[in-house]
DNA sequence: TTTTTTAATGGACATTATGTCCATTAATGG
DNA sequence: CCATTAATGGACATAATGTCCATTAAAAAA
């Protein structure tokens, strides 16, 4: 999950060179697909107009992805990549203790198209399920502690992470489609104090 | 929107018959669409499916409805209506001053398959979204008094409100993809307490 | 029971998307 | 310049969609 679906070659060592027609057709498809997510929600684009709007081949399109869910992983700045490591990385924050939102919306709206494209309203459950598992892991380690170690209480842990990992996600979703009205520092603030406040 | 779909005749003054060959069909192919989004996710259900399974011709479908969100919505027990009205009883109800999740709750573990089949990990974004603003306005209703008058606190008012429907949302969907491990009022508590804490 | 109304059927049809294949062309990197 | 590799475009079988209609069968009304 979350290749990056490079068609690459290595040269010497480490060093790796893909060829300028690949990048240009994984770019406009890429551009395609987003486009017509934000138009018309992801489960109603085909790929027929994905490769219409890209002006590129039927077997250009699958020479590089197997289906659009592929295709938006790879996206241009591998947005999937780094959302999934920055969500990743609560665990390893000290100071907060791993509840630190701001890097996700920062992130976010450093690529904004592409964050309502997999996020946003119009966008399919798939990676809105991918981001709410690893917010959810991330608040779940957390809170861990707070827990008792029976079956109930631990099912109650899972719930209540989830819960709130969804109205994080939630928050993100509503910044992101009003075009960020408030700033980052604000609204990632306001989610780390709504998920203490969800444990007490 | 949630209308029931049912072609009926009057007769008389107030009583509706509805043929029984409209009954059977109806029946039958609510049922086969709840079954195929258990199984394979309502996005990935086609039309085609659906009538195979029900054994039914494909104009039949046709004279009855236009597509599969509108076969899903006349659910057997309608349960689109039910949860509509329950989520907007939240503002009348005393005691609580309209908090009160356990109909909610109640009405969904009534009726499992279909809830599952509407706002479970397999349904669209369709029916989520629909008890989503209803939760969300019934919350936004009961909160609006401890926000400012400002765009800004309405803006957060309108996010928070969205973000702990969302939570609670969640709620219900885990406890009802584990089939139900707690009680109704435990887990109607729960989402009270949380949305609550969520707003001081 | 008979008659009338209405639903279901099944086949046909044009349209559109899918996924795969291949021979040809053209751009790229070395 | 040349060998490699990507893109092209056309073809193909398969499958779903939505609509139409003549026929059959079931139900309600008389």
């Amino acid at each position: 999950m979350f290749d990056t679906g490079q068609t690459s070659r290595k040269v010497q060592e480490n060093k790796e060179v893909v060829d300028r027609r690949v990048q240009k057709t994984k770019k406009i498809l890429s551009e395609s697909l987003i486009a017509l997510i934000l138009e018309k929600g992801f489960e109603k684009v085909t790929i027929q107009e994905i490769i219409d709007r890209a002006n590129v081949g039927r077997s250009t399109f699958y020479t590089h992805y197997e289906n659009k869910e592929q295709l938006l992983l790879a996206g241009p700045e591998n947005l999937g990549v780094s959302l999934w490591n920055i969500t990743g990385q609560h665990k390893s924050q000290s100071g907060k203790g791993g509840l630190d939102f701001l890097p996700l919306f920062l992130h976010a709206r450093e690529n904004v198209a592409l964050a309502k494209a997999m996020f946003g309203r119009k966008s399919g459950e798939l990676f809105n399920g991918h981001l709410l598992n690893h917010l959810s892991e991330g608040i779940k380690e957390k809170f861990k502690n707070t827990f008792g170690k029976t079956k109930q209480d631990k099912l109650w842990l899972q719930y209540q992470s989830r819960s709130l990992a969804a109205a994080v996600l939630s928050l993100l979703v509503s910044w992101l489609e009003d075009d960020m009205p408030f700033s980052a520092e604000e609204i990632s603030k306001k989610c780390e104090r709504m998920v203490v406040a969800g444990f007490k």
